[in-house]
DNA sequence: CAATGAGTGAGACTAAGTGTCATACGGCAT
DNA sequence: ATGCCGTATGACACTTAGTCTCACTCATTG
């Protein structure tokens, strides 16, 4: 059952290795891993989708994640919940740089990979819109928001993908980390207001703005 | 020669109106445009492209525009570019909406516009990475701000599609200034201080808050 | 043993997209 | 006017993705 999936997955990823995209016909793929034509389009429906074999998976874990979290969860809860894909892509290894290698050269597929970045930007941005109030300003920052958190995946991502990155969870961190600090609404990140009697030194002024500043970093990081 | 293809696009869009996109067969809008089928494939290269006819045209203009800016132009090029593509669908007017009535109702038609999107997101991803400095975080920056001027033009448009909006000219900005708002960088916005001294009524301080950072969004428009 | 139901295979069918070849049309030089 | 050439078109064949239907197998259950 689950297996026949991987079996027809790993025929795929043979072929397309070999002989190429384009070059290899669901016909193929079907009596390379030992089933027929309609097994094929039974357990993936399309041609193209059998190089994201789990995707519905993640989605769903991702959406179940989100639907857990408490109403005033906000940015966190998504920047935490964008972790789960990047992880699940990493866990993958070398079959993750296989996908790679097919949607960068291949521009059907860089498309539908395209697409299932959308979907998660979507909905980020459903939750994100929801958890805020209803102000046209809110909903525009909400899908800046989703926006933002989905490049920053793609970013690490495609970065450990390309072997320029050796530690992900570190860079994921600081990236989401940087959205948290441009991202970041009045009620999760504290306003600091800095008054400034006069006669003091602006060395000082300047030392506590930057240790402020820190503070706010840190602050995200660990939330 | 250009106009072949306005007749052809003309006739898919009658078509698809009437029976619908699935249940209109390519073979349908080459006969209704009194064509036949190799014209329509070597017009457009295939039926989800009849309904994006001058998507390529656009983006040449953006990417000319944003290739005679001068270097220091950074953000304010890009969110200068994105007017082009949403005040050219403002300009179909019925036509961008039934585009829209197609994309919201077949999934393909969805995925395809989604592509074009991210075609513009991609862009501006290269110039505004270009014109900044190389380190990483300014590379993540680049393509969070890509991604946030193309939440920003998608928002104004769809709330224009579905009349939900009078004055794409008047939120485009306003969307505009919030991206700038939270991206514009130290370069170009210049950083308030707020000196407030002991005694003064928080009422006159909420009053020149309010004021300075309507100031924000007015400069960042004219600029 | 019989019945049910899920998974599979075979095969027909539609339609998108590609490639080839022949033809018609319009300009251009002799 | 005639012959030539490049371009746009139409006709047609072909491949392949994707859908649908029907028949078969096999395991479970009453």
């Amino acid at each position: 059952m689950a297996a026949a999936r991987d079996e027809i997955s790993d025929a795929a990823f043979r072929l397309f290795g070999i002989q190429g995209y384009a070059a290899t016909s669901v016909d193929d793929i079907a009596s390379e891993a030992g089933v027929s034509r309609s097994t094929f389009f039974r357990s993936f429906g399309s041609k193209e989708a059998v190089i994201f074999p789990d995707h519905d998976e993640i989605l769903g874990r991702v959406e179940e994640r989100l639907r857990s979290s408490p109403a005033d969860a906000g940015l966190a809860a998504v920047t935490d919940a964008v972790k789960i894909v990047l992880f699940h892509y990493v866990a993958e290894g070398e079959r993750a740089r296989e996908r790679y290698g097919l949607t960068s050269t291949v521009p059907a597929l860089r498309e539908r990979e395209l697409v299932s970045g959308a979907r998660y930007q979507r909905l980020f941005r459903r939750y994100l819109s929801h958890w805020a109030d209803a102000s046209p300003e809110a909903e525009l920052r909400a899908e800046m928001t989703a926006a933002a958190v989905v490049a920053a995946h793609n970013r690490v991502l495609r970065r450990w993908l390309r072997r320029e990155c050796t530690d992900p969870q570190r860079e994921i961190e600081q990236a989401l980390a940087a959205v948290h600090r441009t991202f970041a609404d009045e009620s999760e990140a504290s306003i600091g207001m800095l008054v400034v009697p006069a006669g003091v030194p602006a060395s000082a002024v300047e030392k506590a703005v930057k240790r402020a500043l820190e503070g706010i970093a840190v602050r995200n990081l660990d939330q």
